[in-house]
Formats: structure tokens, C-alpha cells, sequence
DNA sequence: TAGATTGTTAATCGATTAACAATC
DNA sequence: TAGATTGTTAATCGATTAACAATC
């Protein structure tokens, strides 16, 4: 792998690519090209083709990119050959909307323990098997299930020192669904998935709205506009 | 407002600049620079005026922002201070969490309609007097309560089918959580929440982590992804 | 006046896109 | 060979950042 200096912007597109090339072997095409495949997941045949350059050479000129070595390699590019056991802190209805998701998702959410401070909520079942923990045994599980990626979905109040915990912990990627600025180390991985950012820009557009007006405006979460 | 040409980057931080003025005032500033906002949000403060002056001149030189002015300010051009009625289409976990999700957004996310093609959902209270309803009721509920904004939380493979219809029912902003390229006309905005894409490159990230390597990745989906 | 901070211009940076030689 | 398509370079585009005159 080269990648040197792979943009942010590459890495949010690889899902798209492997989502595609996961789905697509379904129905049969043993080749698929930049142009096809771009046309598929809403990018340009040079971005894609760039984009899967900083990885490796994974087609063949005149031909294309055979679908399966592609969907390989993608997977391994993107880690998701392995499992990487989860926890969630948070057991409230996002969070255990999440616990749910699991099964949704095509290429797997591996929350494997869920914890939550209110007593009343410990203990309970969220699903099969699935117990709520309180906040205690945060350090047992980590090491005991080798986990290094933490889901938070607790109120803004008490999401920094979730995260301070977690990294105390020795979780290195924090998924914060939480509406609020986390402080962390720079070493440690944060991605914000927040939900009210979403709702925001949304009723921006929708309030700027105006018929007929102005060109497409499909946003994939960070930006890409059009 | 001379937003001739706003770049979508700048929309999606304005939520982040809303939400912290919105949560000052409890505390007592009257005035705020941007440094001090830009720090609070994770964001420079050279990048904090220049989206600021897309919309106007809000602060004063030598001085700040002053705190009402500019949560006024941010309100009025995201759209907040009036109200955006939504529907909800899917009734499954993720569905019920947003529903439920209303409470927790300070800015109020207003269902006010929730669908489901399942029999043996429709009809269920959801929460406080909002029922799931068939999709026959789509268009006359859309008409009664002059509805904009849809969201779509169903699965994949009746995602297209149920934006195709929102589209022809006069809905001109679409809130995405099925993990799919939608197509759309491209004067109808379409915000794509997919937490698919968040998962895997929080996959990617923590499975090419090396400790202490590498510097900050703090991304807001977008960016953010980004 | 001296210190602070905005709004804006210009320079920098980085990502997207066009173009094309290499290859099947 | 003719047509297709990759991988990569170079040109373009657009967003970030530094710098500073204007202003309090």
C-alpha cells in the first residue's frame, strides 16, 4: 500500500465503491469499469480511478476492474476482513437503535458490550444476549474483549468524560454521536456523526429552497457538493 | 444576504457556530471573537469570519460578535426560527430513535407524520399520539400539514421507490439514512446520513492505526466527512 | 493613542478533472 | 489493428489561511 498521503475526502469514498462491488455480485459482471462504476455511486470515472490509485493498480488497461480481486482488495483496504469488536456507551434510543442496526448492516457492527450510568437501565436485555453494564466494568471488557473502538451515544453533558475514559482505556477510535466538540488526543481517531449538523444544513436548503432553481445538491455527510 | 455562491463546507459549519452561541448565553458573555468561537468549535478563526461574511457583516471591529446578535444571525439563515414540518418514512429501529430523537435536539426536529408499508406496524403509537400510518396517507397528510422535508429510514431496496414517490408529492428536501445512492431530480436536496460510510472509515482509521504515529483525524463527517 | 478584532484581499494549499500514453 | 480503459501527469478549480487596512 502506498498511501502516502491519501485525502479524507478517499477514504469517505471507498465505502461507496465497496458497497457497490459487495452488491453487485449478485446479479454478474465479472469486469466493471471506472466509468460504470462512477455512474453506479455518483463520482466521476477519473475520481474513482484516482481515488483507487492511491492504493494500489487493482485494473487492467482495455478491460477494467475485475469484480471480486476488486471487491477483495477494498475489503482489505478498508479492514473489513477482520472484526473489530465495538462498545457503546449509551443505551438510550440512539444508542440502542444502533445495537439493532447491526444486523442492517451489510458488512457487520460488532458491538459486542453496551454500558450505560443509569441504574435503571443496567442489566436489562437489548438484544439477544446483550446485557447493559454499568460504567464500571468499562475497564474489564476493554481488555478482556481487546477493544479498541468506542460508540458514544450518551447527552452532550457527560459525552467529554466518556471520551476521556475510553482513551484512558486505551480505545484509539471514537465514534461520538453526541451534538457536542469532543477534546481528545490528536493520536486518538474521532469521527462525528452529528445528527443535528444533518438536520440543520437540511432545513438550510430546505428553507433557501427555490423551484426549478439552482443544480443538484446531493451532499454525502462531510461535502461534495454538486 | 449575498450568498452568491456559499460553499457547502461553510453550511455544514454553521450548526457548529449555532450551537455554541446557542449554549453561551446561559453562561454570560455578551460578546464573543472569533477566536474564541473558532477554538470552542474546532475550527480557525480566519475560517470562522469568512463564513460568517458570506451573510453579512455581524461583528464589530476591535470588539466581537455580540452573543444575541449572532445566534439571531445564524437562526434566521439556517432557518431555525420558524417551524419545518417532516415526515418520517420506516418505522424500524432507526426510525423509532428519531422519532424519540426529537426531544434531544435543541433545535427541535419536528415529525409530525410517520409511515411504514408493514401492516404490523401501522396503526402502533409511536410516541405521544403520532402513529405509524400507511403509505396511502402520504399524499394526504403531506397537503394537510404542507409538508417539505421527508426523511427516509427503510431499507435499501425500497429506498428509490419511496423517494421517487416524496419527489412526486411535492417534498423538495430528502433526509437519507438507507445506506444507498439515491436518484433524485437535481433540484430536490438530498442529504445522505449514512452510517455505513461512517462505520467502515472508522473501520479504516482504527485498522491502520499505529500508536502515537500520525497527527490529529478529527473528522466531522463530512469530513465530515470531513 | 495603543491594543484588539473584524472583514476582505491575496497567497497558499489541496482536491478535482481533463487529457493522454500505456496497455489489453 | 481498432476500440476500450487504466494509471498518472498536469491544469484547473475551489477552499483554507495569512496578512492587513479599517475600525472600535
Amino acid at each position: 500500500m502506498r498511501n502516502s498521503k491519501v485525502p479524507g475526502v478517499t477514504i469517505e469514498r471507498l465505502p461507496l465503491y465497496y458497497r457497490y462491488v459487495q452488491r453487485l455480485d449478485r446479479y454478474e459482471t465479472n469486469v466493471v469499469s471506472s466509468s460504470e462504476l462512477g455512474k453506479r455511486v455518483g463520482i466521476p470515472a477519473a475520481q474513482v480511478r484516482k481515488d483507487l490509485s492511491y492504493f494500489g493498480e487493482f485494473g487492467r488497461r482495455g478491460v477494467g476492474y475485475e469484480v471480486d480481486s476488486l471487491r477483495y482488495h477494498l475489503e482489505k483496504i478498508l479492514g473489513l476482513n477482520k472484526t473489530w469488536p465495538m462498545l457503546l456507551v449509551g443505551a438510550g434510543n440512539l444508542g440502542r437503535a444502533l445495537v439493532n442496526y447491526r444486523g442492517f448492516l451489510e458488512q457487520g457492527l460488532e458491538i459486542r458490550a453496551v454500558f450505560d450510568n443509569d441504574p435503571g437501565k443496567t442489566g436489562s436485555n437489548i438484544v439477544d444476549g446483550l446485557k447493559v453494564e454499568p460504567l464500571e466494568n468499562l475497564e474489564k471488557r476493554i481488555t478482556e474483549l481487546s477493544i479498541k473502538i468506542g460508540i458514544i451515544a450518551v447527552p452532550v453533558d457527560s459525552a467529554q468524560e466518556v471520551a476521556v475514559k475510553l482513551v484512558e482505556l486505551g480505545i484509539n477510535s471514537i465514534w461520538n454521536f453526541a451534538p457536542t466538540l469532543l477534546e481528545v488526543p490528536s493520536h486518538i481517531f474521532l469521527r462525528n456523526e452529528d445528527l443535528s449538523v444533518g438536520l440543520m444544513s437540511l432545513i438550510y436548503y430546505s428553507a433557501n429552497y427555490e423551484s426549478g432553481k439552482e443544480c443538484s445538491h446531493h451532499i454525502e455527510k462531510n461535502s461534495e457538493d454538486k
